[in-house]
DNA sequence: CAAGAGGCCTGTTAGC
DNA sequence: TGCTAACAGGCCTCTT
């Protein structure tokens, strides 16, 4: 799915096309995607609904209604599309929504993994995953000694800390290999025994790979696209993500494949000790 | 409690 | 070439 980056892209090209649009009616083709409420709350609540704005939480886009928050995690392949009520429906629309404009935005899953979520604007912190998510890379509070205070009580992987949503938000597969790459990490090293400098490192080259990736538009690699099908250009900066075939642009060593925590994971075993 | 495996789904690709 | 198994950028739940 979409990271950090790939969201922000997203809510952006959304922002644009649906600021002060108002959602007429919803049609829920797959019910499943509709994590809260039951489907014809979610339907009878979201009717009428205008999109004051499009904002970003994590990895959950947050569609900014007068009662409600519309979350929307894409998970691995969620993906918008703006239609017309006369396009035939793609086999893998699952949710669409009527505008005021005429339009008709369309959800669109191939693999059914994402979710949405409608809650009350004051229940945000109370019901739903926000609530339970950690500091935005970018937050002030986000410091090394608060990744030292998280990491010292476990002994997993610092690969698999760093895709724990309840640390610091946004991180996924991609971004942190090439993190763990920038910090000369190795992903396998205990979370425990992260130094001082290597958290601060962590939280630096956290920012600028984010940073750098959200102004290239994100990263496509395999079925990623923003809006409309429009695709990210961050792939041609990847260092290691999906280099097992290549070399290390460091020491040209060659990159390696293994697995952690169950994801495929590149790294450089000289650069990385 | 922490940690690992399984599950959700479908499509593509690697390997025999 | 054709089939099958493994894999894919995420995260929740169940088991140990």
């Amino acid at each position: 799915m979409p990271e950090l980056p790939e969201v922000e892209t997203v809510k952006e090209s959304l922002k644009i096309r649906l600021k002060g649009k108002k959602i007429l009616s919803a049609n829920v083709i797959y019910n499943n995607i509709i994590a809260y409420p039951e489907v014809k709350d979610f339907i009878k609540q979201i009717s009428n609904q205008t999109i004051n704005d499009m904002k970003r939480r994590g990895k959950f886009l947050l569609f900014d209604l007068d009662d409600y928050y519309l979350l929307s995690h894409l998970r691995m392949e969620g993906k918008y599309f703006f239609k017309t009520k006369d396009d035939v429906l793609d086999k893998h629309e699952h949710v669409t929504f009527d505008l005021d404009s005429g339009e008709e935005l369309r959800y669109k899953d191939t693999r059914k993994f994402g979710k949405m979520y409608l809650i009350k604007k004051e229940d945000i912190d109370n019901i739903g995953p926000l609530k339970d998510l950690g500091l935005e890379p970018w937050d002030e509070n986000l410091t090394s000694n608060y990744l030292l205070n998280k990491f010292k009580n476990k002994k997993l992987p610092i690969k698999s800390v760093l895709l724990d949503q309840s640390i610091i938000v946004g991180i996924g597969n991609i971004y942190a290999d090439e993190i763990l790459f920038m910090c000369k990490i190795n992903p396998l090293k205990h979370c425990n025994l992260i130094t001082e400098e290597e958290a601060s490192n962590i939280i630096k080259y956290t920012k600028e790979v984010l940073e750098k990736a959200i102004k290239m538009g994100g990263t496509t690699i395999r079925t990623y696209s923003s809006v409309d099908g429009v695709h990210g250009l961050f792939q041609e900066e990847l260092l290691v993500h999906g280099k097992d075939k290549g070399l290390c642009p460091k020491c040209k060593n060659n990159i390696s494949k293994i697995k952690v925590g169950g994801r495929g994971t590149y790294y450089c075993e000289k650069c990385q000790k």
